[in-house]
DNA sequence: TTGCACATGTAAACTGTTACATGATTGG
DNA sequence: CCAATCATGTAACAGTTTACATGTGCAA
């Protein structure tokens, strides 16, 4: 079985709402879900241009004077293969590397000192971690985002990342003081 | 800054303290750090040919009769690689893909039923998880493997991998509870 | 006037997987 | 005798990032 491009639902659903720039896009997901999906420039553009000649989007142009700015909107072909996507379970074979936790397997060839130096930049990194997402949780709880319709699934995904950074604490802590 | 690749050091880790074939080498990456590290044949033996020529490897033929069999050894030059990257910081810049939380984050946009089935999938899935982790906690607390040197490390890893699958439970039941 | 945010895009490099290709040995 | 495991390897492809390339408009 091929895999499969993802970078196309993270776009359909940026604009399944409203229209946007491939600058606006790529904002959207470095501050909305940048701790669960990340794009670059060079994936997004060439492929708003693919979904275009697809027709699941159509562009309209919107430059002011010399200012080039180009809007994309998701057409109705493009609603039906993003609520396609949601609908099917998710692929099986998604894996992650985490250089960290391979580190720590080989532990037994470093120095102590060497390793407590990872752990304790891991607790930081972490403790810098749940710092955002509390941050993130109250900006998205207050205000007019408070009432958006999309608000309780942002919320979801933030108390992911708050779950996941408070056991990983545990676990850093625990495991630097197993170590000494 | 360039990516590197570092399949070499879980390679070079792997061979730290035996020598060993490709093959094994697979097996062992498949069932002692699947869960956070992956290597596949296409991967493997190609980079056991380049650390050859880097001079980080040597290998000798043991094959017998017809049987193919080409094992392979660290060589100093190999382990001072691998030790000077045991000490590096990890790389920052290490970030993760979740399809899951990617169609969790867009949910407004699917009905209820679909939201729960992927959830209720993701709580099955985890569930399988923890029991495996819990299994491999039993089979390296056990017999030989408990006084293996590698054996407290082996159990941070464990650890790890059983804490985020409790941690992830429990948000799996919040987020159930709260969609209802 | 300088730096930042806005804005779009490409080329090259690299990573990594899937599928393909081939065959031997061992145990039930 | 057949299935599983041992064993090594390549080709093609897809995915992704980094670096490059270029320029505007605004605010301090």
């Amino acid at each position: 079985m091929k895999k499969i491009n993802k970078t196309r639902y993270a776009i359909l659903g940026m604009l399944f709402d409203e229209p946007l720039t491939g600058y606006e896009l790529r904002k959207r997901v470095l501050d909305s879900t940048a701790h669960f999906w990340q794009e670059s420039d060079a994936s997004i553009y060439p492929m708003l241009k693919k979904l275009k000649q697809e027709k699941k989007l159509t562009s309209h142009d919107e430059s002011t004077g010399k200012r080039k700015r180009i809007v994309f909107e998701i057409t109705n072909a493009g609603k039906k293969e993003f609520l396609a996507w949601l609908a099917k379970p998710v692929d099986e074979r998604e894996h992650h590397r985490s250089e960290f936790l391979l580190k720590i397997f080989f532990g037994a060839h470093a120095h102590k000192n060497i390793l407590l130096k990872l752990l304790k930049q891991q607790q930081l990194d972490l403790l810098a971690a749940r710092k955002r997402f509390k941050e993130i949780g109250h900006i998205i709880s207050h205000k007019n985002l408070a009432t958006h319709p999309h608000q309780p699934f942002w919320n979801i995904t933030v108390r992911f990342g708050l779950k996941r950074a408070a056991s990983e604490l545990e676990w850093v802590n625990e495991s630097i003081q197993a170590l000494k």
